[in-house]
RNA sequence: GCGGGUGUAGUUCAAUGGUAGAACUCCAGCCUUCCAAGCUGAUAACGUGGGUCCGAUUCCCAUCACCCGCUCCA
């Protein structure tokens, strides 16, 4: 079998909907990307699926949808305005990217340039002539500061005091709601509220496809819980989020975990879970222990206690959060990587096939007359039938060979034929995408039959 | 953002300083009763903007996008 390459997955995804690029017509708008027909439907059922492990079947967890520009406060509150925006400065003559405030703290930490101004930096190393680390030399552009948060303003006038950013994390708006949930569910600790968003960060980095995007969305899972258990429950998500991504047809082999050793400002401990994409080791979840630290700086910055009482031992405390992350847009890709497979047949024919996991599929049940001319007219009104309860589509185009083709490599895992038989007899050839076998169904049965085996 | 490479139908590739040819795909018709059959026909492209030139898809510049490597990545 020949190696999947990223290139490959880009074309597949084009040509058969899943995946295209964003505004495609206008030369592309990089690191964007539009999902089609099929991506969009696969991408809402991999949500759905999350939403069921994570929601649905958890007792204590509540779902939110918050607003993606939040009060500036916020981001000042969680740390991004400080340390999302770096001073970046460039040496001339080597062409390597430093960090200004780290070139002056390693050539003399008694500097303190962490509370200079970007003017105070430039003439520093100017004066000082702080060599390049690289190549020795002192000769830099100016510093440019990198915001990784997207700004916009609200209100029809562009000036500093109406700056809102986009998001860069969805996490802030669970925080924020830790209160309201809690009151409104009337929820005891232990709880967790999980919520699906985009999120928006303003990077320059190019990245394999949609794994690394400026736009992308996270599902998000925020475990609100008392200091002491927060490490019990920390070892409990990564083991959950695993075996979520097993669930979804992903091999074990395929995933390992990957502790942090430099750690985010907030955290006390944080592990990824990488998929082995075919580019190689990549990031489709972090479990972190982000302690007490956001919503003890919520109740700093908003003078609003964020405190919880709890009701069994009657203490006040601040609780600490685990927060389980699943990127949508990366699971979405490793899922597509996961199931490809270019298969060679008895008879020496190769067929590409998406081995997508039936609840995940993007249709669920292709109807195919066998020959349009004799059984077209059934077909159609079986169509119809089955659009009510299944994502359906109908194809008459072509030989039916071809067409158990053209849903092989869309992902569907089954293809309704309607033949002699079925004008005769009420039964249908129902044709398994993974297994290529074919069973003879009633249509009295057919829902059923479907429904079963299409169950997460 | 830096260095290198690449931009021609949906895809994969040609050719050319005088506006482009094919295969596959797709669509229509014929044929065809279960795994990419065949025949006929149709649609479809020089990334964008400048410059040189009588004339640019071709040469030059810029830009945008993609790929590889760096950088970055809470």
């Amino acid at each position: 079998m020949e190696k999947l390459t990223m290139e490959k997955l880009v074309n597949i995804c084009k040509t058969y909907g899943f995946i295209f690029q964003g505004s495609e017509i206008y030369g592309g708008l990089a690191n964007t990307w539009d999902y089609g027909p099929l991506g969009s439907r696969l991408k809402n059922n991999i949500k759905d699926a999350w939403r069921k492990r994570f929601i649905q079947e958890r007792a204590n967890a509540y779902e939110v949808d918050a607003a993606i520009l939040m009060h500036p406060r916020v981001w000042e509150a969680s740390g991004h305005v400080a340390s999302f925006s770096d001073p970046l400065i460039d040496c001339k003559h080597c062409k390597v990217r430093h960090r200004a405030d780290n070139l002056i703290n390693d050539f003399d930490d008694t500097a303190h340039a962490d509370g200079m101004t970007q003017e105070e930096m430039v003439s520093y190393i100017k004066e000082h002539k702080v060599p390049c680390p690289n190549c020795g030399k002192s000769d830099y552009t100016d510093i440019r500061q990198f915001n990784l948060m997207f700004e916009t303003h609200r209100g029809v006038t562009e000036d500093g005091k109406n700056k809102v950013y986009l998001r860069p994390e969805n996490a802030q708006g669970e925080y924020v709601n830790f209160l309201n949930v809690q009151r409104s569910m009337r929820a005891k600790l232990p709880f967790s509220i999980g919520q699906v968003g985009k999120a928006f960060r303003n990077e320059i980095t190019p990245g394999n496809f949609t794994f690394r995007t400026i736009e992308f969305e996270q599902m998000e899972y925020q475990t609100f819980c008392k200091e002491g258990t927060d490490t019990e429950l920390y070892d409990y998500f990564k083991e959950y989020a695993k075996k979520f991504f097993m669930d979804l047809g992903i091999p074990e082999e395929k995933l390992r975990y990957h502790d942090h050793e430099k750690l985010a400002h907030y955290a006390k401990a944080a592990c990824d879970i990488e998929y082995n994409f075919c580019f190689g080791w990549g990031e489709i979840n972090g479990t972190h222990n982000r302690t007490d630290y956001d919503l003890s700086r919520h109740q700093e910055y908003s003078t609003v206690s964020q405190e919880y009482l709890d009701p069994e031992t009657n203490e006040k405390y601040i609780p600490y959060i685990i927060e389980s992350t699943v990127g949508c847009d990366r699971l979405v890709l490793a899922i597509l990587d996961n199931a490809y497979e270019e298969e060679t047949l008895e008879n020496g024919e190769t067929r590409e096939v998406m081995h997508i996991p039936p609840f995940l599929a993007p249709y669920k049940v292709a109807v195919l007359p066998l020959n349009k001319k004799y059984h077209g007219e059934v077909a159609n009104e079986l169509y119809a039938e089955l659009s009510r309860k299944f994502t359906t589509i109908y194809d008459e185009t072509a030989s039916i060979g071809k067409r158990y083709r053209r849903q092989d490599i869309a992902g569907t895992p089954f293809c309704v034929t309607v033949d002699d038989e079925t004008l005769n007899n009420n039964t249908v050839t129902v044709r398994n995408r993974d297994t290529m076998e074919q069973d003879v169904v009633k249509l009295d049965d057919l829902e059923s039959y479907i429904r079963e085996r299409i169950q997460f």
